[in-house]
DNA sequence: TGTACATCAGTGAACGCGCGTTCACTGATGTAC
DNA sequence: TGTACATCAGTGAACGCGCGTTCACTGATGTAC
């Protein structure tokens, strides 16, 4: 409930080319993708595609900005969500890799790619601005982890010598490559598997076997 | 020592297409490179590349089968290195992940990228066998690297519950997930770092804190 | 309530360039006798 | 050792189609007075 936002005519057309774009990148890259399949998709003139982006280079952008901004939102709600299970740091972090893996269980068809991901691999098709908000976004994400970490190594010394922001990106680590991995199986259960591995890591580290 | 081939001239040229299109692939991707580049830095004509590949689906082929071939050789001589300075099958696996870590890191501008990786994000440009082929290569590493773990579970019962398909998963997860964020943050240790923060995971999970 | 104007969300036609692929041909090197 | 032929490793020119982008225009909806 809530989010459910109203949008103009022209909001919705433009986040349906998003969409539809996005799953065309995520199979065959961005190069790969024409505008023209686009809007033979979303059913209107190439003309009204270029109303809505200046360029080509315009709409990877806003994809992007899209995809992080969704991303934040939903890593914020699991981990309000896990705070509200626990108020221990570490039991509260547990509970939100189990939701993030059951989330990334229960998506019909299996994750359908990270779009940061698929970026990286052709970043030298997208202008300067583009290239870094794949960075910023590791980064954002990085810090967020982090901070959890932090929190949990307070009350929990770790059991080994061990650099948070490694294992903060770790858990970026193992998504992404999960993701891979599921695709490239088919197997949409690899990923969440590979997310409650990182948990069973973490698990060990600060409350041991 | 060895491994000196002696190339006829034509495989020569044929090596080099190759070389400069993985390079060109993994910062554009598939759609994105296109033979023109490819021959202007080869220094040949469009006629000399279909002398060499069929057509362009071709050379994704080769340069995939090409590149699977090379990362098996590297991974058996790693492994080969590894059980001559221990023959304890837990020491031996977590030589070769020091090994393979320091390999990583040792790379002069980073990691390149992993040709499979990029392939799976844009699977759906390239025919069947193709596709299968990056399949094949998931299924190869997990074999391999369960190999290993099973022995290791035969002489040290692990910690905790854990399925070993997924820790052999965990190695090719890490690895393609830290090559993105090496790749993405422009930090080329934060690859060889994701390959230790494994190797501390099965050391815990076997060895204990 | 009616009229004038502005903005929104597109259409339709045309552009030139770059793309992958084909085809007929060729000089250099290798092999048979 | 010389000649005939085959294979190797390409060249050069042309092809048609699809690509991203531009430009002048338009009907529907919203806003001011």
């Amino acid at each position: 409930m809530a989010n459910v936002q109203v949008l103009s005519k022209g909001e919705q057309t433009r986040e349906r080319l998003m969409d539809i774009a996005q799953d065309a990148v995520l199979n065959k890259g961005f190069a790969g993708t024409s505008i023209d399949e686009i809007i033979a998709e979303a059913g209107i003139t190439k003309s009204g595609f270029f109303y809505h982006f200046r360029d080509k280079n315009d709409l990877a952008k806003a994809m992007l900005q899209r995809y992080l901004d969704n991303e934040w939102r939903v890593f914020e709600q699991l981990f309000q969500q896990a705070d509200e299970l626990s108020e221990d740091p570490l039991h509260s972090f547990l509970i939100f890799l189990k939701l993030f893996a059951d989330m990334m269980g229960d998506l019909p068809n299996g994750h359908p790619g990270c779009l940061v991901a698929s970026y990286v691999y052709q970043d030298f098709l997208f202008s300067r601005d583009v290239r870094d908000m794949t960075t910023e976004g590791h980064r954002i994400w990085r810090t967020r982890f982090r901070a959890r970490l932090d929190r949990i190594a307070e009350h929990y010394p770790a059991k080994i010598d061990v650099n948070l922001d490694d294992m903060a990106d770790m858990l970026s680590s193992v998504a992404d490559g999960g993701i891979i991995l599921s695709k490239s199986l088919r197997d949409p259960s690899l990923l969440p598997k590979q997310i409650m591995q990182y948990r069973a890591y973490v698990k060990l580290v600060f409350a041991g076997a």
